[in-house]
DNA sequence: TTACTTGCAAATCGTTTGCGATATA
DNA sequence: TATATCGCAAACGATTTGCAAGTAA
């Protein structure tokens, strides 16, 4: 859980690099797999988690974990804001001065050690202004399809 | 999941927000759950979770979520800001006045359209300044208690 | 050659939900 | 009394992980 980088720059850590610094979204780590998929058919999720989780410890990209939501990544190291659709959750750049934590803000988290600030935007994207029901449609499960429940419970 | 509020007081309902109003700790459903079962031994953590959610969607309790972290529960419902502890996960309340967002950075937000911002500050908690590994305990799972897997995987 | 990585699939675990029973209004 | 809510336990779903096979250095 705890890494310091990796070793080998294998094909698939490569691609999965190279695929989200070309693009100007943030996916999710399964949106990236689909979309690594077309290079390398037989990836599987679970390391393009590990790779994520390496590739971000090492500084070569960050994740984006926003309140209660499913994670995204970013190819941008350079410190940036962003904002979330309230609707279907996407992601977009928002490029402004960092923040600077004044000394009453410092003063008003007591006893904390204060090392920095998570700063997210709350909005509606263009399409969901438009009054689409969701930009990006609910993706189902990857596990082994398990079906709808239909129990009967003995108390 | 869409709820507009609830119909009937019953008593777990009062005894939950009674619990997380009396707190200046930001609970999880969790912790609030051990503490409400001193009054309530049978009340089952599904019961605290449809409640925390209920009065959150009622505007009586606030929902602090942030991403890739367990969900925390806040009695107090006049805006605020939280510090939270990056070694524990520990909660604190930030009182200082609501940031006013700027023109640019309404304009660097592009297409967007803002409607809030959370703000989230990160930094030690005192006990975990003091170099406790945890200042709070990892709890089991409450869930039928699997064991450590051991399988035998055939490619 | 060797040990880091992968593919696969099962496990994790915070959270949600179906259902029959209970209790609030 | 009617039905919102509960207790229980199974299900959900994003993420993690054990293991044998593959491969970068």
């Amino acid at each position: 859980m705890y890494h310091i980088g990796f070793q080998r720059m294998t094909r698939q850590r490569k691609i999965i690099l190279e695929k989200l610094r070309e693009l100007d979204t943030h996916p999710t780590a399964e949106e990236l797999h689909a979309l690594v998929r077309r290079q390398l058919p037989r990836i599987g999720l679970g390391t393009v988690y590990r790779n994520l989780e390496l590739l971000s410890c090492a500084g070569m990209i960050q994740k984006l974990a926003t309140g209660g939501e499913v994670m995204h990544f970013d190819g941008e190291t350079k410190e940036h804001y962003h904002a979330r659709c309230v609707k279907c959750g996407c992601v977009r750049d928002v490029h402004m001065p960092q923040l600077s934590l004044s000394e009453k803000a410092l003063r008003a988290a007591g006893d904390f050690d204060i090392i920095g600030h998570r700063l997210e935007f709350l909005g509606l994207c263009p399409k969901c202004k438009r009054g689409k029901r969701r930009a990006r449609g609910k993706k189902k499960s990857v596990r082994t399809g398990r079906k709808k429940r239909k129990r009967k419970s003995k108390r």
